[in-house]
DNA sequence: TGACTAATGTAATAACATCACATATCGAGA
DNA sequence: TCTCGATATGTGATGTTATTACATTAGTCA
C-alpha cells in the first residue's frame, strides 16, 4: 500500500487544479488558472504535471493535449491493467475505465511479437449518453 | 468494394511521402520533403492528410504527432474493427494490427455506457523485437 | 455564361512543449 | 554548523505542431 506522495507546491497546486477541473484541462489552461499563485512559466506547469505523472496521480490524453486528475484513488502499486479513457467531444467529460480483457489481449499480442511496452494509450472520442440524448 | 480514391496533385505528393518513409512523418517533416514539389506552408499538407485521413489511407498517431501509410490496402468498406499501433521509441517503425476482442470489448462498454464510439485511439510505446535484442 | 463547389496559395497567429541557464531549497554527512 | 549534492524553482528564448483568415484558381454543371 502506498502511502500518499509528498507534493512541493507546484506539484500540489497543479494537482489541485486538476483535481477541481470538471474535465481535462491544457497545461496552457492551467497555467493561467495559478497566474494568482505566482506560476508565469509553461515550464513551472510542465514539471509538476511530469512527476504528477510518474506518480500515477495524473493521465495525459494524448488525443486532446490535455490531462486529467486520476478518478481512481487506487493505490499506485504494480499489477494494474491498461486504462482506457472515454472522452466526450460535446462536454469534454472523462470516464475512465480499466479492462482486463483488452489489457491481456495487447499483452499477448506484445509478447508473441516480442515488443516491450512500456505505455500503452487507449482513447475513445465520441459522445457520451447525457450529450447523447439532449 | 471500393475503387481506389481519385488524388489530388497535393493528396497525391503527401500520400507518396508517406508511403516511401520507413516509418512515421510529422507534418512539418512532409512538408520539408515537399518542398522542391512546390510546397511551401504547413496547409498544404494538413488539407492533403484531412482528405487522406478521411478516405482511410493514412493513420495518425496521436502519441507522437505523426502520420503514416495505412499498412493493409484493405478495401475501405465498414465493418472493419479498431486498430492498435505498436510504436517502437528505439528505431521509429510501427506495425499495425487490428484485434475482435479489443474491438468487442471496447463495444460492450460504450454500448453499456451509452457513449457514441467516433474514434478510437490505441497505441502501445516501447521497444521493437529488432531494437530490443539489439 | 454564370454560379456554385472543391482545391490551392500565403501570411499570420495560436496552441503545445522544451532548452538553457540561473537560483533556491533541503537533507545527509564531515 | 558547514558544505556538498540532489531536487525543485524561476525565467526568457526557442522549437514544434496546428489553425485562422482571406485571396485565388480550377472544375462542374445548369
Amino acid at each position: 500500500m502506498t502511502t500518499a506522495h509528498e507534493l512541493t507546491k507546484n506539484q500540489a497546486l497543479v494537482f489541485n487544479t486538476l483535481s477541481r477541473a470538471e474535465g481535462p484541462l491544457s497545461a496552457y489552461t492551467i497555467l493561467d488558472q495559478l497566474r494568482g499563485d505566482g506560476f508565469r512559466a509553461p515550464l513551472q506547469v510542465y514539471r509538476a504535471l511530469e512527476k504528477l505523472l510518474d506518480y500515477g496521480m495524473v493521465h495525459r490524453l494524448e488525443s486532446i493535449n490535455a490531462f486529467v486528475a486520476c478518478a481512481h484513488p487506487h493505490n499506485h502499486s504494480h499489477n494494474h491493467g491498461m486504462i482506457a479513457f472515454a472522452i466526450c467531444e460535446k462536454c469534454g467529460q472523462v470516464s475512465e475505465f480499466s479492462d482486463d480483457v483488452i489489457t491481456q489481449r495487447v499483452r499477448e499480442w506484445t509478447s508473441q511479437n516480442g515488443f516491450k511496452q512500456t505505455k500503452t494509450t487507449i482513447e475513445i472520442r465520441g459522445v457520451c449518453a447525457a450529450c447523447g440524448t439532449a
